[in-house]
DNA sequence: CCTGGCCTTGACGTCGGTGTGAAGGTCTAG
DNA sequence: CTAGACCTTCACACCGACGTCAAGGCCAGG
């Protein structure tokens, strides 16, 4: 199929497609045209790029689950290296929500005070 | 004081005091050499710039904390803008927490999966 | 032949809060 | 006189994942 095709079938654009070969995520065949040309392993591996980009992952984060769907893998985490990611990435979450968990009490203490007594909106 | 005290004293970089004038934040009168020179109500309201910024506000959104400081506010925060801003900040710390929460769910399991199963990582 | 729809490459714009550097003015100490 | 420590404005660089436009090739249908 050709890029038009494969970005409607992921929900993508084109830009994106070109961008993620770019980054060398994909290589895609040319046709006699100088098109490119694209097969379900490349349907498979933007699936994967899109979900994991979906939930918050950067590009480069990806590349471990588009090599182990090239490697033959029955999914993009099929291999270590992308288990590791996962478990980089579940750090990263862990931290994030911790520091997000401590401002929001920060934040809700303040709401209380705030709310709680006269003083706080003057004139 | 002029603008390399103020930046050492709030911790900063005079190129971020001149950016906050430039949005507005600040106003600094000048003196005979065109210097910027700032008094002790300068030196509050940088403060609490920083300390919004440090726990994730954007700079629009510390714009009432300046400028209830500014119209002799106890605190940046005693003024409704300023509760709303934080009530605001709140929901959306909220909303992203759960986001966070569920992608932590979803890549615990993941990663369960994988360890779990022998052929999660063929060859 | 012309229109329109697909494709190509190349390159600049976006967002926010700075870092960094150029090119210059002003003052002080030695 | 000079070095250096302040200050000024202007303006480009950064990050990431694209959007968007320009300028052009290729092909089918009317």
């Amino acid at each position: 199929m050709r890029i038009g095709e494969l970005a409607e079938l992921t929900g993508t654009s084109t830009r994106s497609l070109r961008y993620y070969e770019e980054q060398g995520l994909l290589s895609a065949r040319r046709d006699a045209k100088g098109y490119r040309e694209y097969d379900e392993a490349d349907l498979r591996a933007v699936r994967e790029i899109r979900s994991l980009l979906a939930i918050g992952f950067g590009l480069e984060d990806t590349r471990p689950f588009v090599a182990c769907l090239r490697a033959g893998g029955a999914s993009g985490d099929s291999c270590p290296d992308s288990v590791a990611v996962y478990r980089r990435k579940l750090a990263e979450i862990d931290d994030c929500i911790d520091r997000l968990q401590a401002v929001r009490t920060q934040l809700a203490r303040s709401i209380d005070r705030c709310s709680g007594e006269r003083r706080c909106c003057p004139r």
